[in-house]
DNA sequence: GGCCAAAGCTTCGCGTGCTAACTATCCGCT
DNA sequence: AGCGGATAGTTAGCACGCGAAGCTTTGGCC
């Protein structure tokens, strides 16, 4: 009857869990399709939204992706050296490199249906609607929260 | 009123959001807060475990970091480097290497703050009982259906 | 006893992902 | 014109994280 700190902790813990776990999971599962058409994970994203923007520069790239630029260097390095996509620097701003897909890179992308998280979708589908309004509901609210934690510290770098 | 499949697939987006939003920042908080006792994010991870559980083989510390024996193996490579952590093979299975803190490494853990789970803990707090209760039945559900979807697609490696 | 599959770890090679430091370019301001 | 800060990318070094292949040990089974 009265709230009990053993039971918040258990759930926090058990609901930290099952993040951890979905996320992971997610993300092997996109890899292993990706896998399944010779390339990985970001690589199969990047192709995705050049073929939703057509070209973009690399930083815009790397923005879509939560992707810092030396990450995003990286990657397209390894894209182009497969054949994938193609650099070519920008007439207006020098400092600016375009990317654009080639072929082969449209084909591998049109080839991958948008099934990034197939998986997670036919359990999400197999939830009752009840469940899974409330799960959009609550998460975002948690999510929301933690928002709020994060700014109210932001110090945390100290 | 009637389910429509809209509806459906917004909330899988805003499920996938949330989820993706909260492991990301979790590990962006656990990496600043162990930033600054100089270790990385899983290290400090690593090191809470074991605090809790004194000693543990290095599949089950594994299992609880959902993380594969290879990176385990260099994760504890490292770890033992630092001086953090020993390695000592078990005598009643010679195969198992039994896995303890050093005192570095016990007052590193002692030191860091219980961690990520501290902002997720004031959030989840700050939901009621109630939503706390609904959110862990649920994740626990759609974390068994996932582990059920992707059981039932083990050929998925084609 | 001997064989063989499974379990626990390690090694290797690769692809992320980040920070820090560096180059080239652009743009605002004097 | 030219200085100086901001912006775009690259490079180098490190830590994950994984799959595949390999080693030792265990345990079941003939």
């Amino acid at each position: 009857m009265s709230p009990e700190p053993r039971n918040v902790q258990t759930d926090v813990d058990r609901i930290l869990e099952a993040i951890v776990y979905l996320y992971t999971e997610s993300r092997r599962v996109t890899k292993e399709l990706a896998r399944q058409h010779g390339l990985t994970g970001p690589q199969v994203t990047a192709l995705k939204i050049l073929e939703g923007f057509g070209t973009l520069s690399l930083s815009e790239l790397g923005a879509r992706m939560s992707a810092k630029s030396s990450t995003v260097t990286g990657l397209v390095d390894r894209m182009e050296r497969d054949g994938l996509v193609r650099r070519r620097r920008s007439r207006e701003d020098r400092r600016v490199i375009r990317l654009e897909p080639t072929s082969a890179g449209q084909a591998v992308a049109a080839a991958i249906p948008v099934t990034a998280m197939e998986i997670f979708g036919e359990a999400l589908r197999s939830l009752s609607g009840e469940d899974r309004a409330e799960l959009t509901r609550i998460l975002g609210k948690l999510a929301e929260r933690v928002r709020e934690q994060i700014e109210s510290r932001e110090g945390l770098g100290g």
